[in-house]
DNA sequence: CGCATGGTTAGCGCAAGGGCTAACTATTTC
DNA sequence: GAAATAGTTAGCCCTTGCGCTAACCATGCG
């Protein structure tokens, strides 16, 4: 029970972990901005970067792996999409030490900020 | 003009690099979640963590550099507290990008959100 | 004064991040 | 079928992150 509530938030914890390494690369973050516009394949998504294309495909494939977009080969062509999920983890984490700030109160609020 | 906003751009992007690095990791989130509290020194905020101290210094050091937390010290007791307008920016980033999802009109937004 | 407490400095080790080139595979397209 | 296009794989380099120990101030207290 407590066990089980422990293994949720190891991995909500790791999950956040991923997003926020994903986001801190300016790359990735207008690799996102792009991608908010509508799915975009990876050589034009690369294309404004200077950078060759295996260096930006590992930034692909970290976005990916943290979630934050999904990919789907179809020919030749790998064509990449936003995930919105993840962005809204990000902002409840963000949110809830915001509620931290003002009420020291719910213990199982002070568990979950604290792990 | 269009300089000045490019500069603006690399300086804002520069922090938001540092305010995600900063969040990447477990432990300054644990740290952020306690400071949520009060400012707290940094002997206290290290207990929970089965860490050197040392070690754990450099997370505070990097909590302070990317302007999360401020820190002073006085005598031998060195207090974090809390900054919370780097929490702002994170959080109106995250919201320019949901912003960006439903309408794709406004062409500094485009401008900033690609830089 | 002398010792405990709270940080700090220096240096070391390992793993991961972010970039590159070279060479290769798998589709299109002409 | 040959050549261009779109990714992929492998391997190398260098820097940074995150942990450690050992030794060193600096302050507070008995």
């Amino acid at each position: 029970m407590r066990a089980v509530l422990l293994s949720f938030m190891a991995q909500y914890s790791a999950q956040l972990t991923g997003i926020f390494v994903a986001l801190s690369d300016p790359t990735r973050r207008a690799v996102l901005g792009q991608l908010g516009k509508g799915p975009t394949s990876v050589t034009e998504l690369a294309k404004p970067f200077d950078m060759a294309l295996p260096s930006f495909m590992k930034h692909i494939r970290m976005l990916e792996g943290s979630g934050l977009i999904r990919t789907r080969k179809s020919g030749r062509v790998r064509t990449c999409a936003l995930e919105k999920k993840p962005f809204a983890v990000a902002e409840a984490w963000l949110s809830a030490q915001r509620a931290g700030w003002e009420q020291h109160t719910d213990r199982l609020e002070q568990f979950v900020l604290a792990t």
